[in-house]
RNA sequence: GUCCCCAUCGUCUAGUCGGCCUAGGACACCACCCUUUCAAGGUGGCGACACGGGUUCGAAUCCCGUUGGGGACGCCA
C-alpha cells in the first residue's frame, strides 16, 4: 500500500471538543505508527463569518496537546489548499462529472413540495424516498422547470436495490441496503456544495488512505462510496470510532448539554475545580467555552498535555490488561485500530484527574514550578514569594498540587503578613475557643524566636520540646499555630510551612493573630 | 417510526482461533493502619460476564432470540 495519510477535518466552531480530540489523536497515532502523514483540513463550507477567529482555539488546542499536523493551516503541503472554502472549484467539477455520467441529476422540487411528500410518507408509515418528480433528466424538462422560476439543486441518483458493502477496520464487514438511501443533495441552487460531496472530493484529492472518524458518519458511508465509484476513484479504508459518551451514561457527549452535566457530581467537581482557579486569576468564565468538554479548559487550569492525551488514548483503546502509562513514543509504537473498542466509552472526569495527578507527581520540581509560575504571575503574586522560594512550596505541597492552578491554594505564603485573611471558622475553633490557645501561642512564639537554625527539623524539635515541657498534647498547639501562620485549618506539613515563611514573618503573624484574640 | 450499531465490576477495560477465568488490572467507593490538619501512602474489602435458548465433553468467548442502551434518518458537518 502507498503512504498512509489520515486527516481530521474540524469545522471552525470556536472550540475543540474532547471527543473530537480523541478522534484526531487516533488519526494522528495511526499516521505516526505507519510512517504516514496527518492532515488537518478545515471544513468551512458552511459560509462562516470569522473563520480565523473560530479556528484559532482549535489550532491552539492541538498545538498544546502536541498533536502536530504535517499538512494544514500553517503547514503547506502538496495537496493544498486545506480550507474547503478555497476548493469549491474542485467540487463543481465533480458535480459536472456526476451529472454527465448520469450518477446525479438536476432537481427542481421546492422545499414545500418535498415537505408534502415527506408528510405523505409519514402518514403511510413508510420510509420517505424522494419521488424524483421534479428530476430534470432532459434539457426540455430542465428548461421548463427553470421557466417556472424554480431553483435547481443537484441530487445523487442513488441505486434503489442491492446493498453497499465495505470493510470497516473496527466493525468488520458492513452491508447496508441501497434502498434506504435518499437521493442526497450535493449542490445547492446557489452552486455551493454539501459535506458528503466535499469530503469525498477532498479525501481523494488529498490522497487520504484511511478515514478514521466518529461512528455518526457510518450512515454517510454508502452515499460517499457511491460518489467514489461514480467518479471512478478508489475509496479509502474506513474506520468508525464509537463516540465518547457523557459521564455515567451512554449518550453522546455534547457541548449543548452542559446544564445536565453540571448535575453529574464528578463532572461538576472537575468544573468547580477549574472555575475556582479561573476566578482566582481573573479568567473570563463563559460556561460554553470554559468547561470540561472543551480542551481549552484543561490548558487554562494547568493540566499536563501528556496526562490528557494518555487518558484519551485509553478511552476506547487498550493495549493489554495492565499497561496504562504511555509515552508518545510508546503509543505510536503500539497503537492499532484493531484494538479499538466497539462500544461507546463514557468520559470519566475522576479518572482523567487521576492521570493528571500521576503525571504531575512524576515531574521534577523545576518543571512543576514552571507549570505553576504562570498562575502566580496572573494572580500578581510572582514577585511576592517568601525567601525560601516557590520551589520550596511546590515541594512541600507535593501531590496537593494536581494541576498548575492549584498553587493558588497556597497564596497565604505570598500575601503580606498584615493582610493575611483568616478562615473564620478555623480561627474561632482553634484560637478563640480553646481557653489556653493564646497563652500557648505566646509561649511558642518565644520558643520560635530562639530556634537555631530556623529549619524544619529544628522547628519540629522545638515544638516537641515545648509540648513536653508544658505537659500538653501536640494537638493542643499545632492547630492554633497553623491558623495563626497560614490563616487556614488545612495545608501541608506545619514545620515546613513555618520554615518557608521564615522566622520574622512567623512572629509577625503570631503577633497579629494574638492581637485579634 | 424506519434502518444501523453496541452489550464484562459504578466507570475505563483484559479476556486474541471456546478449556490456564472459582473472570485480571486501573479509577472510584468502603474499612483499617500511618498521622499535627488536608492529602498521599500501606493493607484489606465491595464489585461484572444483561436475559433465554441452543452448539459442545466444556462458553464471558460461537449461533439464534429477547431485553436494554445508543446512533443515523437535512439544501448541517
Amino acid at each position: 500500500m502507498s503512504q498512509v495519510r489520515t486527516r481530521f477535518a474540524p469545522s471552525p466552531t470556536g472550540f475543540l471538543h474532547i471527543g473530537g480530540v480523541r478522534t484526531a489523536l487516533f488519526n494522528w497515532l495511526y499516521a505516526r505508527r505507519h510512517g504516514g502523514r496527518f492532515i488537518l483540513r478545515i471544513d468551512d463550507t458552511d459560509q462562516e463569518r470569522n473563520v480565523m477567529e473560530a479556528l484559532q482555539p482549535i489550532l491552539d488546542g492541538f498545538r498544546w496537546l502536541g498533536i502536530e499536523w504535517d499538512e494544514g493551516p500553517g503547514a503547506d503541503g502538496d495537496y493544498g489548499p486545506y480550507y474547503q472554502s478555497e476548493r469549491s472549484g474542485l467540487y463543481a467539477d465533480a458535480v459536472e462529472k456526476l451529472l454527465a455520467s448520469g450518477h446525479a441529476y438536476r432537481d427542481y422540487a421546492t422545499a414545500e413540495e418535498l415537505q408534502t411528500e415527506r408528510e405523505a410518507a409519514q402518514a403511510e408509515k413508510r420510509r420517505f424516498i424522494y419521488s424524483r418528480k421534479f428530476m430534470a433528466d432532459t434539457d426540455e424538462k430542465r428548461r421548463a422547470f427553470e421557466a417556472e422560476g424554480r431553483p435547481g439543486v443537484v441530487r445523487l441518483k442513488m441505486p434503489r436495490e442491492g446493498a453497499c458493502r465495505f470493510t470497516d477496520s473496527i466493525r468488520g464487514e458492513m452491508e447496508l441496503e441501497w434502498a434506504r438511501e435518499q437521493d442526497h443533495v450535493v449542490q445547492r441552487a446557489d452552486g455551493s456544495c454539501l459535506y458528503n460531496l466535499a469530503t469525498v472530493v477532498d479525501d481523494h484529492a488529498m490522497a487520504i488512505s484511511h478515514v478514521i472518524r466518529a461512528e455518526e458518519h457510518l450512515s454517510n458511508t454508502p452515499r460517499q462510496l457511491f460518489i467514489y465509484e461514480a467518479l471512478g476513484w478508489e475509496a479509502p479504508q474506513f474506520a468508525h470510532l464509537p463516540f465518547v459518551a457523557e459521564p455515567g451514561s451512554k449518550n453522546k457527549l455534547s457541548k449543548r448539554k452542559l446544564d445536565k452535566y453540571m448535575k453529574q457530581p464528578d463532572f461538576a467537581k472537575l468544573n468547580d475545580h477549574g472555575r475556582k482557579i479561573a476566578e482566582a486569576i481573573g479568567i473570563e468564565i463563559k460556561p460554553e467555552s470554559f468547561n470540561p468538554v472543551v480542551v481549552d479548559f484543561y490548558e487554562q487550569v494547568g493540566f499536563l498535555p501528556d496526562a490528557v492525551v494518555n487518558y484519551l488514548l485509553l478511552l476506547g483503546w487498550a493495549l493489554d490488561d495492565k499497561t496504562e502509562w504511555f509515552t508518545r513514543e510508546a503509543m505510536i509504537e503500539h497503537f492499532s485500530l484493531e484494538r479499538v473498542n466497539k462500544a461507546a466509552a463514557s468520559f470519566d472526569p475522576q479518572k482523567l484527574m487521576a492521570f493528571q495527578e500521576h503525571y504531575m507527581v512524576e515531574l521534577p520540581v523545576e518543571q512543576r514550578v514552571a507549570k505553576v509560575m504562570p498562575f502566580l504571575e496572573q494572580a500578581g503574586l510572582a514577585d511576592k514569594a517568601p525567601a525560601a522560594g516557590v520551589a520550596a512550596i511546590v515541594e512541600a505541597a507535593g501531590d496537593r498540587i494536581k494541576v498548575g492552578g492549584d498553587i493558588l491554594d497556597f497564596v497565604d505564603f505570598f500575601t503580606d503578613d498584615d493582610a493575611l485573611p483568616y478562615d473564620e471558622k478555623a480561627f474561632e475553633k482553634r484560637l478563640r475557643k480553646p481557653e489556653d490557645a493564646a497563652e500557648l501561642l505566646k509561649g511558642f512564639r518565644e520558643v520560635l524566636a530562639g530556634v537555631e537554625p530556623f529549619e524544619t527539623d529544628a522547628i519540629e524539635g522545638a515544638l516537641k520540646g515545648f509540648v513536653e515541657e508544658r505537659g500538653i498534647k501536640i494537638g493542643q498547639i499545632v492547630h492554633a499555630v497553623r491558623v495563626a501562620a497560614t490563616g487556614k485549618a488545612v495545608g501541608f506539613g506545619l514545620f515546613e510551612a513555618l520554615w518557608i515563611l521564615g522566622r520574622e514573618r512567623c512572629l509577625k503573624r503570631f503577633d497579629r493573630a494574638l492581637a485579634q484574640l
